[in-house]
DNA sequence: CATTTTCAGTTGCAATTTGAAACTGATATG
DNA sequence: CATATCAGTTTCAAATTGCAACTGAAAATG
């Protein structure tokens, strides 16, 4: 995996890459705020458990949005508020979220609990990362709001 | 995805978790060393392209060992040297590198060459990714050393 | 319509982290 | 014995982070 520097990128290896626009702290929590919770919002980035700060809010925003996994547009119901949204490319960073939950689940048993709904689902995973996909994709979630993933899930197979 | 704080995380999400330990530039970095190059060894790891500074090598070894993800054993050759190895649980980390990989290899396509081999293996995921697991397991790595995970499939599959 | 509140984002500043280079002490090599 | 190599430390400047106060625009309230 040793190779020339031919961009501005620190080396050609696809990991390196990912992980010199993703590897912090925050970008990926963003994402994950988006499909698993559908928040949309500077506010309800803002107001997520880990507690960002909100010029670094700004920053990862900004940043996201001018590698393409984001985009920024104005909220249609209120003109102080702008609504984030996924790109397909920001859709495709689904399995890596998926992979970092599994590990983070089996590592620390106690953070465990927040997909132990995951146990009951009777579907493999590429269809399960393709379902939840095409829900946030419709503007949906894995938990938040009406046309949710658990939901649909829930109508499916009820028990 | 809202929880209380139990511990001393940000919160109770697995995917925070896993960012919280292993989200940054350089982790993940060492954890592919070891399973793609078959690194082992402290000036291995410093020699990589992306051009970790020593400081930063050394706090990112001993976070990892001391998050149980790789191991730190003397050089049986060489007592100036330690072996730096995965754990099952560094092992664990396989998946995530692996769908790090795919998205900067599909986002970048120019990083995409690093694993064109992969194109050719006739093999399906879960599969693959057990076969390097076991080879890392034993000592060797996905490139390098005489029982490198290619070097198996090309024994498998000539052409 | 005037006042207050909410919102996204900025600014200022202290604390932490990073990165580069020089240095150290132990071990290997010739 | 002399020199080179190795992992790791130290030093220090630069960049990043995190917090709190602040800003200006828009919405909500009375």
């Amino acid at each position: 995996m040793q190779h020339s520097n031919p961009h501005n990128r620190r080396s050609n290896c696809p990991i390196s890459f990912s992980l010199e626009l993703l590897g912090d702290s925050w970008s990926l929590l963003i994402i994950r705020d988006i499909i698993f919770a559908g928040k949309k919002t500077f506010g309800e980035f803002l107001a997520s458990d880990e507690g960002i700060a909100r010029n670094i809010l700004t920053n990862r925003l900004s940043r996201l949005e001018s590698m393409g996994v984001i985009t920024k547009s104005p909220h249609p119901d209120d003109r102080r508020k702008d609504l984030y949204q996924l790109t397909e490319g920001g859709l495709d960073l689904l399995p890596v979220l998926w992979e970092l939950s599994a590990w983070g689940a089996k590592h620390e048993p106690a953070t465990a609990e927040t997909l132990a709904w995951l146990a009951d689902v009777q579907m493999n995973k590429d269809h399960l990362i393709q379902l939840i996909r095409d829900t946030v994709k419709s503007g949906g979630s894995v938990f938040a709001g009406p046309g949710s993933v658990i939901s649909q899930l829930d109508q499916e197979q009820p028990q």
